[in-house]
DNA sequence: TGTACATCAGTGAACGCGCGTTCACTGATGTAC
DNA sequence: TGTACATCAGTGAACGCGCGTTCACTGATGTAC
């Protein structure tokens, strides 16, 4: 059942666009080929006609999943600026999210355990994402010291707020973390 | 070949220490039963006389591995402070060791999705963690506040730092956590 | 204190299962003339 | 423009492998008398 080929780009992009979602909700260890078939629509069975194995997919799925955490970085620096982008990321929503938005902070520690190739991917987006986060500082000097220590809190705030099994310690990281950070 | 009672809890107490820094190198996922076993010395058959399943060896891997790090942050602050215990975290043997001392940084975005009893131990240390970390802080109002803020931003730096492929950028991340904090 | 028996730590083989990967097959698409 | 053939997206079965878990077996330890 050939498809043409305008209908096959449409289907790889389906597949690393459902795969971006998986592995931020499940981890990349825990998501497996069939599942992220599956959740374009298709069989585990013609995965290799579009890809030349699971680490190409997943670092294809990271970039998607990287442009979007920067999207919507982005939108919030635009419309709100730097609160706006920190109340989001910080967001008791966002923590809950079964889809998480941000790749950091659903698989850091399996990314730093990762492949080549992931990690390239990782490196460029958390590049784009500092570069976003220093423009929204007034201080140009400190700006890009304090967007790194701005995105650490964040990350590391998000991954100990989903690490927590106390509901109420972990709306408290998630507060702490956004009141030090809007002083 | 039976075992006397006091070897055997010693032999349990090996299983769980050589698993505690496995799981902190691996990953939990990336660590199997027989490679615990094997660190112990010992063949993967025995392990269900001393462990219901991986899930009861990985809460107390945890725990282990939580303890390490609990007194290596105390001795830090004992002897040099805040300053002192920022340091070593931060530090690029840190980040390079083959086994990290942080299991909140080495297994985060896992312990996120991670079991129940896994999750609980990390709340318990936790909470210790910032305990100690708000002790070094000069302003008592502000101290829980500012013990979670610093965590944050240590856990979040050293996960960004290990992520990152770029050996420049992973250094700068580093160190501009570390400045920022020791502000 | 000595003897007889029950217990159980540890071994190594085996289990069922899910994984990433491969493959024969299908039929619609793309291409050469 | 039409025809004949090559290409290849997708299916579903099959592969080898490593995993967590189970089990029969061993022999030293623990216990009851």
């Amino acid at each position: 059942v050939r498809k043409s080929k305008a209908e096959t780009a449409r289907t790889r992009e389906a597949i690393v666009s459902a795969s971006a979602d998986l592995i931020r909700s499940r981890g990349i260890g825990g998501t497996s080929l069939a599942e992220m078939m599956a959740a374009a629509g298709l069989t585990h069975g013609g995965f290799y006609r579009h890809f030349t194995d699971k680490e190409e997919l997943v670092s294809e799925a990271l970039r998607a999943a990287g442009d979007k955490v920067v999207a919507i970085i982005r939108r919030n620096l635009h419309k709100g600026g730097l609160p706006a982008a920190i109340e989001t990321y910080l967001s008791v929503s966002h923590r809950d999210a079964q889809t998480p938005i941000c790749p950091f902070a659903a698989l850091g520690s399996e990314l730093g355990r990762g492949a080549r190739k992931s990690k390239a991917v990782a490196t460029d987006v958390l590049g784009t994402l500092l570069t976003d986060l220093a423009r929204a500082r007034p201080n140009r000097k400190k700006a890009r010291q304090q967007a790194i220590a701005t995105l650490s809190t964040l990350v590391g705030a998000m991954t100990l707020a989903r690490i927590v099994a106390d509901a109420g310690l972990s709306d408290e990281i998630l507060e702490s973390a956004k009141d030090h950070l809007l002083e």
